[in-house]
DNA sequence: GAGTGGTCTAGACCACGAT
DNA sequence: TCGTGGTCTAGACCACTCT
């Protein structure tokens, strides 16, 4: 077979791992004996390691030796995009309100700023087939200057919104996936005259030197949002 | 400082990208180039690059070049244990009945089973500070002479409670995130008296096969649980 | 054909752990 | 002191793209 030595090395160690040949805390063998089993030299063994150790199957202990690790099982990779969640994904987006005003002390607490900084508030109604499906509100701090056109406002998508200020690869994001019952201006927006929960997404924005510079708070219908993840595997390095 | 090589040029690099120098599409300068640029191999140079790729902020293309990235917004890693996603986490466990049943339709369907192929179906029930807090269900294809031994599973996690038969680390899992209002029984088991609605972590775990080999529900009282996660960001590999 | 990234080698020196 | 992993070099050959 054409694999490249190094990937023969990660299929053939990750084998031995998934077969149970090799166990948690296990040693393998050191990089010099790897070598001479598979007749490569040291830097092709550990460009395998190292992809074995990206993938979570191994770490290493300078001077002691490779070891394999215990699998991790309570991560996984979701996918959360706030116009594509949804059994259909949004078609129509509707502005209700953008507004500067003085922080609540949630917001004051959300975006660490003081009680007298203003703040940006967007209001937004999200549609599918007509129907609304989403109710969503973003606060960012406001800083004279600020472009707020409503055109973007209205189709952009939070991290897009707060790239204006700040490179899209500086941000840090957080986001907190709750249930709860809508109140009676959600009910009213999104329609909602019987017992139906809301999915509450909440999405924090910092930027690099982890200062809070924007909170989004997306009230989902439930019977048209679930969110989807996936043991956060492997195979995701550049390897094919 | 005393940053080994092959790091400077990843942080020299991240800053050219974080700070806009480098805009998404824009190709680095080659290998080769680089090797000049910072005075190092080319494979000094190469794992700088690797790490990069890792990370997400660059791509290559053979006989072309390397390329920056564009920021991936929709992938987070999610932290999900069954037993620790409430606010306090689970300190007791009630065993309602461990049963061998035939597969419900949705049963087929999910663990990819014929009709007539018997289930083991878990119901469980986790509590915290001696208050109910998830209604838990299991169901797991029946093989002949498999253990069931009620201590195992009154405390087991799910992916445990599988790994019995499988090696963890051949386990793919998916989880599927929704909200919605509890029935009678439900209501029942968490003691919920008022309009509190549920939050469904359906949990499907496959062997290394993609062959499935366990469904869980858990329904979460919404006022015990909120879900995690945060931008899948960089960061994790091996450096450091 | 010249340039690019992908793979690979056979050395080297270092800091660290075990003894 | 010896073996381990961590870093690094200066070459090499290949498949590929571009022109």
């Amino acid at each position: 077979m054409g694999l490249p030595i190094y990937l023969q090395i990660v299929e053939d160690i990750k084998e031995k791992i998934n077969s149970g040949e090799l166990k948690p805390g296990d040693a393998l063998y050191s990089e010099n004996t790897l070598c001479k089993t598979y007749n490569a030299s040291r830097m092709t063994v550990r460009k395998g390691l190292a992809i074995l150790a990206g993938e979570g199957y191994i770490y290493s202990i300078p001077g002691k030796g490779n070891f394999v690790k215990e699998p991790d099982s309570t991560t996984y990779t979701l996918y959360y995009d706030e116009k594509n969640n949804l059994i259909n994904s949004v078609d129509k987006t509707k502005l209700l309100e953008v507004n500067i005003i003085m922080p609540t002390s949630k917001l004051i607490e959300a975006l660490q700023i003081t009680k007298n900084k203003k703040v940006i508030m967007i209001r937004r109604l999200f549609y599918t087939d007509g129907e609304p499906v989403a109710y969503d509100l973003k606060y960012l701090p406001y800083y004279k200057g600020m472009p707020i056109v409503e055109k973007e406002i209205r189709y952009a998508t939070f991290p897009e919104i707060v790239s204006k200020k700040t490179s899209l690869f500086a941000i840090k994001k957080e986001l907190i996936i709750s249930a709860q019952m809508p109140d009676e201006e959600i009910r009213r927006h999104l329609n909602i005259y019987n017992e139906l929960p809301l999915m509450v997404v909440e999405q924090k924005l910092y930027d690099i030197e982890d200062k809070p510079i924007g909170l989004g708070i997306t009230y989902f219908r439930s019977d048209y949002c679930k969110l989807y993840a996936q043991a956060s595997f492997r195979d995701k390095t550049s390897h094919e």
